[in-house]
DNA sequence: TTCACTGCAAATTCTTTGCACCCAA
DNA sequence: TTGGGTGCAAAGAATTTGCAGTGAA
């Protein structure tokens, strides 16, 4: 669960990319922040209050960086800004929608029985899994609570 | 699978909204590309297409409105623009983050072994499920393809 | 010296809002 | 006549981009 700084150093070598102060530092606030979903402004914020002031347009390009490495996990939870979280490289999948990350298109899929079967709406669609997103809407007992004024 | 006009006649009345020509035009866009995942300026053009012309600014308002009356499912894929499609009010559901249609609040969420565990999960965190969304990400066989060569 | 990186400000893109006008109940 | 609807243009909000300056290899 930890994050070898070595084989990450390594990664951006690779690239020609560099571990720069600024993107260490955005780094080790998803470290500090395991479990929330950062927003670009969040982690601007966040640094700013840690005395270190990085300009937001660096916090945008190194998410977006990052993301590329599989270091985050941009995700969206539809409140208008996009969240990135450590990628722990958790678990199994689901289905639905499969979105090509080159093309953009989207695939349409029957839909349910499976779970485990991941691996044969892969096989099926021919299309190659790397990730998911399952997502729920509802409504949490507190506000549930409140509702019932 | 049908539209049943007369009740979604009901449901407008019931809250005070009127089933306007524009309204109309719009929901028949999307009856007329189902399975399709329109954004607003998609259904924008579309709706020019065939001579009319409604504002971008209504196309936005009518949107809202029938996906708050459940008519429409808003969905997002990651390109920056919110797409919508007719709710055929499908299948079961899944599970991973549990947001908050009101205060927004995001409750992670164990994980998998589910599927129609979904009552049990409801019941675990006492969030009332009232919709998912479920997404692969991956690469689809003709970008692997060219990736090959 | 070079080239990736940074900060700032301007520019984009999607979406929302203010406001005057319109129309069906 | 009233209140919801509409269009248009302006406003907002998140994100991207242009560009000059910076610093490590």
């Amino acid at each position: 669960m930890n994050f070898d700084l070595s084989s990450l150093r390594q990664k951006f070598r690779e690239r020609d990319y560099k571990l720069t102060p600024q993107r260490q530092i955005i780094l080790q606030v998803f470290i500090d922040n395991r479990g929330k979903h950062l927003s670009a402004e969040d982690v601007h914020n966040i640094v700013r209050q840690q005395s270190s002031d990085i300009g937001l347009a660096t916090v945008y390009r190194t998410l977006e960086l990052l993301s590329e490495l599989d270091v985050l996990q941009k995700m969206d939870f539809g409140d208008g800004r996009s969240r990135y979280e450590l990628n722990e490289n958790t678990s199994p999948h689901h289905h639905h929608h499969l979105i090509c990350l080159t093309c953009g298109k989207v695939i349409e899929f029957a839909d349910d029985l499976l779970e485990d079967l991941e691996n044969m709406i892969a096989k099926n669609s021919n299309f190659t899994i790397i990730d998911h997103q399952v997502k729920f809407y509802g409504y949490c007992q507190e506000c549930r609570n409140k509702s019932e004024v």
